[in-house]
DNA sequence: GCGCGCATTAATGAATGCATTAATTGCGGC
DNA sequence: GCCGCAATTAATGCATTCATTAATGCGCGC
């Protein structure tokens, strides 16, 4: 399941009707909705009703329901009966919750991936990541930046080859997307981001398990500290 | 969200509506259908068609198709369509896949438990869970061993007070629970079981977050290791 | 203006109906 | 008996309808 042009700019691992790729409507209900949360169109605290979001996307309710049903239990929304769904909104201390999870996972995944060991194509997709990184803090293009950040992000997880990992880490990452697509622009200069991930793909490359993982577990734990303080001084509590 | 008596022997946290209490017929639904997979009432490889499982429970097939969507999101049933949902079998593959993440998860956990401090009566929750498994062992009550070890694991993970590490571990659990249960008399006997918890306890308590997560982390993968290993050995596949 | 009670409205959960089509069955030919 | 094809059946996805009831609006009294 790679991202489809439909999730430029998400790291979601949807879940897709398994006996064929044809897309359902609740699966394009699904696909939709999330997507206007993704990009901000649905801001936090921002509420659909059921016949609302029927009526928007040129479907009845009932594979709408199912779309919400499948946000809800990503911790996308919260649903309440005669208020439709609402978009859960992103506190500091749900930030400092979701980076203490990512790090665990994130941590293993760098684990798994050393472990297995990594082919050269695979080791070039990942330092082509930082050098993308690079590329676009020399420019102070911050927004290239995160997009090459999340290249990286994804293809690490993805060579743990967890799929329970993988699909639980797409899922944070989704509940944290907007609040730091919204952030980007007030956070310092990620200027050790480079070194931090060039440390982490040598150490993977020297096959250090531990190493790669203690690496990659202090990186994740800095950037959450980072975002959570951010959002605590800017009093942004709902994002 | 404390466990129900319908959820007995389960350390699933069920999502239910969030204006009230009041079970709709898909939390209904959901409740029951879950319940049946986890104590082997339906056994891996087992298939129920919508329309099967709506004339079970007695209502239509609206709350049943969500219920299944729901199961299929946390990874207990596949739903193929005019095939209905099929339960996920477990696999050794699987089982180290669980435990991999497993492993991640209840270490930050322990970690977070450690950092937060914890209270007298907290404590004794704990001790008294690792006293339920002593006696039981003494018993050789297998299966009330594995019951307090799920209590332990359960009390563990919500002094946590991470939600959505809560809800992954949980989900995990129930993925792996039938496998669990059904080899529980096949294991070895689970001799250092109460020394690991009583160890942890002891980390907690001293405030050692690091500790803590060390020896839980080892804990876990020495269990994840042994389970994997008895179903390779005995050729498992689909549990 | 404010608060309360009643009437009305509208959103939902659930049931039902319908169109689509995958799966099964039956038949004929070899 | 096996295979292929056509007909039939049945499971699903989806739309529509209905009953329930929370939410809103309105009118009245203070």
């Amino acid at each position: 399941m790679l991202p489809t042009e439909k999730d430029a700019g998400s790291a979601s691992m949807s879940q897709v009707s398994t006996s064929t790729e044809r897309a359902n409507q609740a699966d394009v209900a699904y696909g939709r909705l999330k997507q206007l949360i993704l990009d901000g169109t649905l801001p936090a605290g921002a509420q659909m009703l059921e016949q609302e979001a029927a009526t928007r996307l040129e479907m009845s309710r009932t594979p709408v329901r199912e779309a919400m049903v499948r946000l809800r239990q990503e911790g996308m929304v919260e649903i309440r009966p005669r208020h439709g769904m609402r978009v859960l909104p992103i506190s500091a201390s749900d930030m400092a919750e979701i980076y203490a999870v990512l790090t665990a996972l994130e941590g293993t995944a760098a684990e798994l991936v050393a472990q297995r060991g990594i082919t050269p194509r695979q080791l070039a997709q990942l330092r082509g990541a930082v050098a993308d990184m690079q590329t676009a803090l020399e420019r102070s293009d911050l927004k290239a930046w995160a997009a090459a950040d999340e290249q990286f992000h994804l293809h690490l997880v993805r060579l743990s080859g967890n799929s329970r990992l993988i699909q639980m880490v797409g899922q944070l990452w989704d509940q944290a997307h907007r609040a730091r697509m919204l952030t980007l622009q007030l956070r310092p200069t990620p200027s050790n981001s480079v070194k931090e991930h060039a440390d982490l793909v040598d150490a993977i490359a020297a096959g250090d398990g531990p190493r790669a993982r203690k690496v990659h577990e202090d990186h994740r734990r800095r950037a959450g500290t980072m975002l959570v303080d951010l959002l605590d001084r800017l009093g942004l509590n709902q994002l």
